[in-house]
DNA sequence: TCTTAACTGTACCGATCGGTACATATTTAC
DNA sequence: GTAAATATGTACCGATCGGTACAGTTAAGA
């Protein structure tokens, strides 16, 4: 171990506490007290551990595609299930997410990609969004490719299209919630939305 | 005419260029410097003709509305076309705003309602914006009551729900041009989204 | 034990934030 | 012509912004 005194609080938690006051309230609208006073650290401290500001958000992002994005993409892989079956399965888990009374409320990805075209965001934080963004296109793509070879798609449209729209729902959905829809109402357009893959 | 030196810029057109500052970057991120400096008039000659920023933001979301919002409308009521011509239309429409160069990218109002929900916008700027949502949700829902009643729709879902997937697609839409959606990707999806109505 | 490395809290930095006081300039009404 | 009313530009206000210097504290390694 290194020598030095040892840090009095835990790294993965206190970034958890950024990510959500990121998540609630946006990068232009989290100022350094906020943070401090969430994470229950001074400045020096948030400075030391996750360099400034930019940094924190870059990793805020990060940990939150971790635990609260990528983990609903199985609900698409779930064996023995239609493929409107797993898409509403898929969607409903978001809405459960966007619409939990416990966390911040949407979609911290969809919020960042607003604020992303606003130029009010630090470059590295808005390469990361649009990494995100793409990676979520390419996974979509690559399913629907898949899909299709297994014949579950009867549309002619083409799977970069599908990954699009869907990724559309989503970010609408995002936006939804943000205007205090709730879990009900979601569904009910996710119902709507999933009728389209038929 | 009031007594007293006139004013050397117009009002409409400050107003205007405020609504582009707030639209592109949003309540937070935008200073009054910035406001000033798009506006081309001073600190005091702003307080004295549009109240404070919170006013004044009120104020450009409304203009936008006017401007950039309702005037979509009209192509919902196209006569002699297919009510899946005129959603493709009315959508087609917006998507050329959402992803024209000349304009600050994206939705105001959408921006706004992510926005909204962060707390860190004034009270009036939420209600304001909770209140142009409501509007649009209504419209869609009587526009659908009627076509309905027409025979235009042979789907089973309510009025409200349509009007609540319509709603979310164009959230979806303008947040898909923030993270750089061109034209005809947005076309793509809009197609792939009102094939829904069949 | 003693050096050294790492973390913590206080107290501060210049810059910018939203907002305003005030003196000056311009206009209409009388 | 003069008073009243309105607009303008400068210069400023206290508060907060993101970020840091520095002294003190706690630990590991020699």
């Amino acid at each position: 171990m290194a020598a030095g005194r040892q840090r009095t609080f835990d790294k993965e938690e206190s970034l958890s506490k950024a990510m959500e006051v990121f998540w609630h309230k946006g990068y232009s609208g989290t100022s350094l007290s906020d943070l401090t006073q969430a994470m229950g650290i001074n400045k020096p401290s948030l400075y030391a551990t996750f360099g400034n500001k930019e940094e924190l958000f870059v990793s805020s992002i990060n940990q939150y595609v971790d635990k609260h994005g990528a983990p609903h993409f199985e609900k698409l892989l779930t064996k023995d299930l239609s493929l409107q079956e797993r898409l509403t399965a898929y969607l409903y888990s978001i809405a459960n997410m966007l619409s939990d009374q416990k966390l911040p409320g949407g979609c911290f990805v969809t919020s960042s990609t607003c604020e992303a075209g606003s130029d009010c965001l630090p470059q590295d934080a808005v390469e990361t969004i649009l990494k995100i963004n793409t990676a979520s296109t390419k996974a979509f793509t690559n399913f629907f490719k898949e899909e299709m070879a297994n014949g579950s798609i009867e549309s002619d449209s083409t799977p970069a299209v599908l990954a699009d729209y869907l990724l559309t729902i989503q970010f609408g959905l995002a936006v939804m919630a943000r205007n205090g829809a709730k879990r009900d109402k979601l569904r009910q357009v996710i119902n709507q939305a999933v009728s389209n893959f038929c």
